[in-house]
DNA sequence: TGCAAAATAGCACGATCGTTCTATTTTGTG
DNA sequence: CACAAAATAGAACGATCGTGCTATTTTGCA
């Protein structure tokens, strides 16, 4: 199972794998040639690094050549144009989140406590993200009206994700988990929120108790939707 | 009274005034020249809007030329350097705001009839901003680990707004609208989290229903945070 | 109306950007 | 080992950026 599930939305065209160095055709001959991808994943690596911190857009080709001791050329020749590394650096981004945040949280039973895991999972990493940033939120401010194939890839793989979320609340409310007249896209906007700000009142503002914030405001949201027969324990 | 109150945060630096051009020294004679204020104010607004669509760090002082038919060093000659410009547009940004979701809820009683009047305010710019962007969370995303004045300026003018937000709960508590058990920060971080989903759902995903799930879940809110005295009305 | 000062324009600078082209090195395999 | 292909380097391009310097125009007031 993954996160590009077919029950949600049409599979987009972001394939599970590492990185998508693997897609890359082959010579004639069935092996390819594996240090070239080799140096390839780790220019991702690094343009990952630099992108949660400085965001899509302030990723350079110049000084990712400098970090990975390169020169220009060399980088720019995996990926034949910055738009290509942008979108590399968002399909890594998005293995990883669905590394991290959604396969481990299928061990949880259907219903509520698969959504607490998630949202568990999930409030692990934006944690992390508070010193390094998320892609997820800054890329969302870069291209919000910058129509083009980047966007795209950042748009399909957050909508995976949040359709995902959405997800596993409906088999919550299938299972009886939730209160009968529980609107299951109202329950996941507003866990979007909470992660919402704590990103930006930890990050930007460097507020602290923002992350209690956010769980005790998890918790609320359980209380209001969740059925009476469900007793709310902590994860 | 202002937003920036002496009861919430030390009055900052940025005086409610229309632009910081008022503040230039005037010539030795009391009067000030006119013509270079209002073009200065004429760039402003033009930086304004494109800082709306763009971001704070998408400004280039070459554009912002063309936009209003002048040349890159006499744009550049009203403020000194591009942080300058910066700075006066998130002061000028913060001034509209002001005047448009703080002030006029101020007619509101004390309490949460106030809380409420701040939040439809609030959603009625939001609403517009999905269209054409929102300084304070393009911003944030930006300048989250860019120290330096123009950061400086801007987490100063969110927080100054965000701490009007808190005295009106804190106030609403006061008043007895809230549950005694009520946690005035907890209440306005979630309120928060609602603006910036609705944000980002709407203006990047272009999810359509993202307002109405934005007041549902304020009134959500009300039906938690608000004593049991208090009859919650639409607005 | 003249004149100083303010406002604006014109031009050039160094830096950085993504990209292209060509040369050189490295790799994998027959 | 040899040889083709892949990988990488080097240099240069046009464009754009913020900024500084020097004219020139415009403004406001005596």
């Amino acid at each position: 199972m993954s996160l590009a599930s077919p029950t949600a939305k049409p599979l987009h065209k972001l394939p599970a794998v590492s990185t998508h160095v693997g897609s890359g055709v082959p010579s004639q001959l069935g092996r390819a040639l594996q240090k070239g991808q080799q140096t390839k994943l780790a220019i991702v690596e690094a343009a990952l690094g630099l992108s949660t911190q400085i965001g899509l857009e302030g990723l350079s080709i110049g000084v990712l050549a400098e970090v990975t001791h390169m020169s220009k050329s060399g980088v720019f020749a995996h990926f034949g144009s910055r738009e290509e590394l942008q979108i590399s650096v968002i399909r890594e981004y998005f293995h990883r989140f669905e590394q991290e945040v959604f396969y481990p949280a299928l061990g949880a039973r259907r219903g509520l406590p698969r959504v607490q895991a998630l949202f568990a999972n999930w409030m692990k990493r934006v944690a992390v993200e508070i010193q390094s940033g998320c892609i997820f939120i800054s890329g969302a401010v870069e291209f919000d009206d910058r129509p083009g194939p980047v966007r795209d890839a950042l748009a399909n793989s957050v909508q995976t994700w949040l359709n995902a979320m959405l997800r596993a609340v409906v088999l919550a409310k299938e299972c009886g988990d939730l209160r009968v007249d529980a609107d299951e896209h109202q329950m996941a906007f507003e866990i979007h929120g909470l992660i919402l700000a704590l990103h930006y009142e930890a990050r930007f503002l460097k507020n602290p108790g923002s992350i209690e914030r956010a769980n005790q405001g998890f918790e609320n949201i359980l209380v209001r939707f969740a059925a009476p027969t469900f007793t709310v324990t902590k994860e």
